[in-house]
DNA sequence: CTAATTTGTAAACTGCCATGACGAAATAGC
DNA sequence: GCTATTTCGTCATGGCAGTTTACAAATTAG
């Protein structure tokens, strides 16, 4: 009788969707496939416990889900307690896959991942795109995702979409590519140039990175801020599991927050963005390097090789990104930050006077602060993981293809 | 078949409440109360084809919430159309109320709302709370409260439930005030002194405050900031048509995002805070006047007058402003910003440098500034109405009781 | 005054989950 | 070894929610 009141779902009229009964079955198929991907081999009644449905419902949901070959049985569990064993259910290895690709700075990748999480198939091309024109990218990208899909039609699978990670800002459309400035690209549909044949999401691969971490993170809390540093500065603010867009569709921009306002001028139109600090240009710049074609590595190289001036570098940057994230953790109080792409393999340089400023400038209990174990697979990981999530989120929608 | 793949609810298996026919019931029921709510007098029909639900199963729907005494039968429309006329449905004004109450640093206040919106009696008491000890305050305030459900009883109306707003942070169980600088109070469990007849919750100003544009401000979008300036500056953040927390609750703190990085000391701990340029305390320190009771008049006054200092300080705190809603903006992508509490009495001195220091430093169409028209009551009227939004929310749950 | 249209309700129908009972398959105790 | 106990999966039954279909009531159009 004491509880919070205002957060009570549905809120607003506007998602006024009606409630019938196959909207319940659904969401009860839904509900299984969650409980079974997440809890490894589980029995009808423990699926049953877990979700809160009687034994006898649980029965007919994982009989529809094993008839459209979303669960497979893998017989009688080996017994320990009393009581007669249950069979056990998996998530199936020769259902749909989730494709997912990438549009990479330095590469191109396509990967497919079956539903228990598995890559069961990967492409890789490396090689400069940086100033390529969208065509002949994408022509290739479309060979690795061909090659991608017939090695997973082999190994019994069928793709249940392809979702695609791009260095740029995506629109809300999911398809076009507003902006990617290390490619140099506008306005490029790329809806028009990939293969129709199957669902099709673009997004940013910051967004991607995110959301990796937060399904395939080892200890990766529900609210937490991810922060990548392959197209300037991204963000994915990943809120009660589940990620902050924005209007436009491009929230997170950290490279554009104001770090110190009367510094050099930016490609925004604004004043001393933490892009002119802790950016890949910015960071190289200081240290005394040229932009060659390895940034990361040259420069994680001469770091851990004690080049003051890199070391330096990298420190400032750091203490630029501390500044910045204050302002993110003030406004957003999520459980973690986690540094993820680049910044990863720069964080033994980076973190101390990162977190240096954050503890200076933040009261109470300090945040903490992790490095991906994903590192730069992040994105293309989280673009195929989206696709099986997809069909975790709804199952009876994938039911009828195959 | 090309749509965004990522978002279908339910995500993650921590949402995993079973999906049974009583829950879908109450949900049904609540849509029927949305609707009817939001879009005035409807007929059984009109909310059927709303809601997406057939006409006999909002009639059955329709009866529950009648006898309940959620809604009212006002009689037959006026015809106009072709076809029987449909018999208008309206939000009972005689069920539940909200009670609504606000402990400001220099006043004290009670309001009861019906499921209307409709204020159906207030009480205020004035004169400065600042270092007043929690008890004989809340004690005062439990005095108002006992006034204004004692009137709104005598309008056939019974509470649903008290919503408190406080010039300050909250827990996230929604009753203990983890800190509020303003009045001096620390660690004070509100729950464990307030009347405990009804569900209480407590919650920042700020936040009641943004709730109070969102459900009640003419054209807000479901995406905006509204920043407010109270206690220090405090933002609300809301995002897809709902309060964007915080893991600890603590999300909106713009006060403290660091504008100027070397910049004058702040109690948080840190250095060039927003609050040490546009806070309270900063603003009157340069414009040369002395902190006194009601500050904020005193300084539109001076400004109306066109004191020079007044204004420059003004002008400053929006350009301070300025910097730190760039950050947030580029974080958040909201569709908007609106400027209540004491910024609305001020916008016009503030937004000139403020919308300046916002174009300049952020690229593509602006984003429109706005200011709210709910004034000082923003707070008082969204906590009411958190209340009501909970008796919308879930019709059900409130049906027992009465 | 009749035809057309729309509203609200009642009866029959379908779909989904709960309940309760039962056989199957294991352990525990004697 | 044998029986009692426990747990699992399934089946038949029942209740509940919304849909479908049909119909009377109340209005406008011609």
């Amino acid at each position: 009788m004491t509880a919070p009141l205002h957060e009570a779902r549905p809120t607003g009229p506007g998602r006024a969707l009606p409630d019938t009964q196959q909207g319940m079955r659904r969401r009860n198929l839904a509900r299984v496939m969650h409980a079974v991907s997440a809890e490894g081999p589980l029995s009808r009644a423990a699926v049953a416990s877990r979700i809160g449905l009687t034994r006898a419902a649980v029965s007919t949901l994982v009989d529809e889900l094993i008839r459209t070959g979303l669960l497979e049985e893998l017989g009688p569990e080996r017994p320990g307690r009393v009581g007669r064993p249950g069979s056990a259910l998996a998530v199936s290895g020769r259902g749909p896959a989730g494709i997912g690709a990438e549009i990479g700075v330095d590469h191109l990748a396509a990967c497919a991942v079956d539903l228990r999480g598995e890559v069961r198939a990967r492409a890789v091309r490396h090689g400069t795109n940086r100033g390529r024109s969208p065509e002949p990218v994408v022509e290739e990208l479309t060979g690795l995702v061909r090659r991608v899909v017939a090695e997973a039609e082999r190994a019994g699978l069928w793709p249940a979409g392809l979702a695609v990670a791009v260095p740029g800002l995506v629109a809300r459309d999911a398809r076009t590519v507003v902006r990617a400035p290390n490619l140099d690209w506008q306005d490029v549909d790329l809806g028009a140039m990939l293969p129709g044949e199957f669902p099709l999401t673009v997004d940013n691969e910051a967004n991607f990175g995110g959301l990796a971490e937060l399904w395939l993170g080892v200890d990766t809390p529900g609210d937490f801020l991810h922060v990548s540093a392959e197209i300037g500065i991204g963000a994915a603010l990943v809120v009660d599991g589940s990620l902050l867009r924005g209007t436009r569709g491009f929230a997170g921009e950290l490279g554009h927050v104001p770090v110190h306002p009367d510094g050099p001028e930016c490609g925004c139109g604004g004043r001393g963005c933490l892009e002119q600090y802790a950016g890949e240009e910015a960071v190289l710049r200081a240290a005394g390097l040229e932009p060659g074609e390895d940034r990361v590595g040259l420069l994680a190289g001469r770091a851990a090789d004690g080049d003051p001036d890199v070391r330096r570098a990298l420190r400032e940057a750091g203490t630029a990104l501390g500044i910045a994230l204050t302002g993110a953790l003030n406004l957003l109080d999520p459980e973690g930050v986690v540094l993820g792409g680049a910044l990863a393999g720069l964080a033994p340089w980076l973190l101390p006077s990162l977190e240096a400023e954050l503890s200076r400038r933040t009261a109470g209990p300090a945040r903490p602060v992790s490095v991906s174990r994903l590192g730069p697979e992040g994105p293309l990981l989280g673009a195929a993981h989206s696709v099986v999530r997809a069909v975790l989120d709804d199952p009876a929608a994938v039911a009828g293809r195959a």
